[in-house]
RNA sequence: GCGGGUGUAGCUCAGUCGGUUAGAGCGCCAGAUUGUGGCUCUGGAGGUCGCCGGUUCAAUUCCGGUCACUCGCCCCA
């Protein structure tokens, strides 16, 4: 091992790096914004039961994935794996049933302990948005149409595709689950290992096997649509008639189920085949016993969460430093009038570089190498009359100011403002 | 958790059929050019050849283990 090395599946964010994570970010932020989504932010640790609980003791997630440990204090505390829970807990512990429907967006790290892969890290970041207490249809429409817009506007909605399912309500989803497992059970002596394990943890996540054998079986499973009540059947048909009228294009997928016990009618995920084998961008559904199963009041919901580093990767987001402002003074005086002039230009808005150390040629190398905008050169000569000399390091053009004409001068410069 | 691939300079990569001082391009530093950047030229710094162990007179090279990344499975964002 290395010396100073990170944490299996950690990555550092350097500025380039930041800078394309921060885009995917407050493009989500202002996306989310207008359809009125307020950015709210929970712990990034929770008791544990808040994640076993609403996710299932049996999911994958809690069962091996979670970043648990005893506090000082013997609680059983957990880095938060996913969002949707610890907001979930928030909305009821802080009382906010009073204000359905409840729009959150949030963004932040996430755990899990995985085997690390492209796309898929120990500590990851997520944009997160939930709808709290809004049981119609037309929060489901709102809420994918809220990805597909972040999407678009990141530029990368043509790579993905909408997939998309109902699971139904409980009463459906249970008589299909029971229908299933039973079906399963005839065949299990022809299932892969990895589905035996399922039948009794998740069986709908046998329907989405890759093993030959297992397809073979599945082919002549039961059918969902079968199990799904006229309920059900209406709440989606009103789902997909509103991302028609929208024109948001969704692949049905009858496979896509869900690894969380607290999923109900409406699934979907923006998949894209440009990342490899973690292809969700975005991922989410209604969860209308989760809030119940928190111990708050029965409150549907709807919400969905986005891997930041896979979007930023999807579109190619490469962050660029500003151009900078260099001042370069030539002799002591001129250090001194530096900082006065750096602390004007700065009140102001400008990125201001200063070297350190250096003479004139030295500086002029390091405000090229910084892609500085313009750089301010002054000397002994220079302050005598009170001017500096403005130097565009794009055209080479270069001129004398007065001192207080500099904001002036930099007036083509926009770009160098933070 | 399971199976495969990879690991040589800050970056991208050559190379060593086991043998003396391990290379290139880019980048970095300095000089040509002590009041004017980009181009060019010259010079320089920088490597426990991922780590630990084994075999050998000798290992960066072969073998084993391990760590990390990566591809697929699993799972998911």
């Amino acid at each position: 091992m290395a010396k100073a090395q990170p944490v299996r599946g950690t990555h550092d964010l350097l500025p380039d790096d930041f800078a394309a994570h921060r885009e995917v970010i407050s493009v989500a932020r202002q996306t989310a914004a207008t359809f009125g989504y307020r950015e709210m932010a929970t712990p990034i640790f929770e008791f544990t039961d808040v994640f076993a609980r609403s996710m299932g003791e049996t999911s994958d997630v809690v069962s091996k994935e979670m970043y648990s440990f005893d506090d000082r204090g013997g609680e059983s505390i957990t880095l938060r794996p996913e969002y949707t829970a610890a907001i979930c807990r928030a909305f009821i512990s802080n009382g906010l049933q009073q204000n359905v429907p409840f729009r959150a967006f949030g963004a932040g790290p996430m755990f899990r302990y995985e085997r690390p892969q492209k796309g898929r890290q120990r500590q990851f970041h997520q944009i997160d948005i939930e709808i709290i207490g809004a049981p119609e249809p037309a929060a489901d429409v709102e809420v994918i149409s809220v990805g597909a817009e972040i999407l678009n506007r990141l530029n990368v909605l043509h790579k993905t595709v909408l997939h998309l399912n109902t699971l139904g309500d409980p009463e459906s989803r249970d008589g299909y689950r029971a229908a299933l497992v039973a079906y399963f059970n005839d065949h299990r002596d022809k299932l892969s290992e990895d589905s035996l394990g399922r039948l009794s943890r998740n069986p709908l996540r046998i329907l989405d096997s890759k093993d030959e054998g297992d397809r073979r079986i599945v082919e002549h499973a039961p059918l969902f649509g079968d199990y799904l009540n006229q309920q059900s059947q209406d709440f989606f048909g009103t789902v997909l008639f509103g991302l028609d009228t929208l024109g948001i294009a969704y692949e049905l997928n009858p496979r896509l189920v869900r690894g969380l016990d607290y999923y109900t009618h409406t699934a979907f995920e923006f998949v894209t085949d440009a990342l490899g084998a973690q292809g969700a961008v975005i991922a989410g559904g209604r969860y209308d016993g989760l809030i119940g199963q928190l111990g708050g009041p029965a409150t549907p919901g709807i919400g969905w969460a986005g891997g930041i580093e896979r979007l930023a990767m999807l579109s190619g987001a490469t962050g660029e430093a500003p151009r900078p402002i260099a001042l370069i003074p030539i002799g002591e005086a001129a250090e001194t009038e530096a900082l006065k002039i750096g602390q004007a230009l700065r009140r102001d808005g400008f990125i201001v570089d200063q070297a350190f150390r250096g003479n004139l040629g030295k500086r002029m190398k390091r405000a090229d190498k910084l892609n500085a905008a313009a750089a301010l050169i002054f000397g002994d000569d220079e302050l005598a009359k009170g001017v500096v000399q403005v130097r565009d390091l794009t055209t080479g053009d270069q001129s004398e100011v007065s001192l207080d004409g500099i904001t002036r001068a930099l007036a083509g410069h926009e770009g160098s403002r933070a």
